[in-house]
DNA sequence: CTAACATATGAACATGTATTCATATGTTGT
DNA sequence: ACAACATATGAATACATGTTCATATGTTAG
């Protein structure tokens, strides 16, 4: 990890170009934003999630249906639907011994399907 | 891993709901299509990449450039641009010993764009 | 109340991954 | 040819993550 000087009139540097860099680094995002879209994008970049998110993009599913549909254990499924609850990308509700979840963010809707479109088309 | 027995008009199980298992089914992907998209959301999913492919969104930029507008090692930033390099979504020119690098691929753009309103917007 | 069931969850394990350090490769200027 | 430089890469390390197994929680039917 490297830290430099970088002011705004003042860059001193070696082999950098340092304009370049002032302008780039005031267009480029926080640490924090860059943390929360990769967090969006790594609940994304896991098989079992895209095909768990897939099918609910269809219908609302039980777990055990879920589990069938996808052919993974009940467990790992239920794991899973956990990190997609808490970062809110599925809903649920209770029917009895059942749990239904859906897809709960139309953002998350258009990423998959343009994720899907994009290894498709190549 | 489960396996179940279901064809078209014969679904056997316990809990589960045959029907809308065997329909689920059909529309869902197949699991290397899923493997695809984890992939490329995978490549997304780290706050370094995103990072670099956010300031490569505004210009082309080399090497120590990237390094410096986004604070880290020279050592890490190629690693992650190689990653980057290999699945065609940066691409990149020689020019002496510098290496440049730009976005190549309108759909990362497209998905990374859509992830950084996502956080912005809620 | 009890048994059967659907789901959730903790622990353990295996695997994957990001960064760092050291060094290699290849280029430019002298 | 040599030194300085920009980039790439292999190895090592530390850390994160996904699945499985066993079990807990909570619900329904009898």
């Amino acid at each position: 990890m490297q830290t430099k000087e970088c002011t705004e009139d003042i860059c001193e540097q070696l082999c950098e170009h340092p304009q370049i860099i002032c302008i780039a680094k005031k267009e480029s995002i926080s640490d924090s934003e860059a943390q929360q879209v990769a967090e969006i994008f790594k609940l994304l970049g896991d098989p079992t999630r895209v095909k768990i998110l897939q099918v609910l993009t269809k219908r609302e599913l039980c777990v055990c249906d879920i589990a069938a549909v996808i052919e993974m254990g009940q467990s790992a499924v239920s794991h899973q639907l956990r990190l997609l609850r808490n970062a809110r990308l599925v809903r649920y509700r209770r029917e009895g011994k059942m749990a239904w979840y859906s897809l709960d963010d139309e953002h998350v809707r258009s990423l998959l399907s343009q994720g899907i479109d994009h290894i498709k088309h190549r």
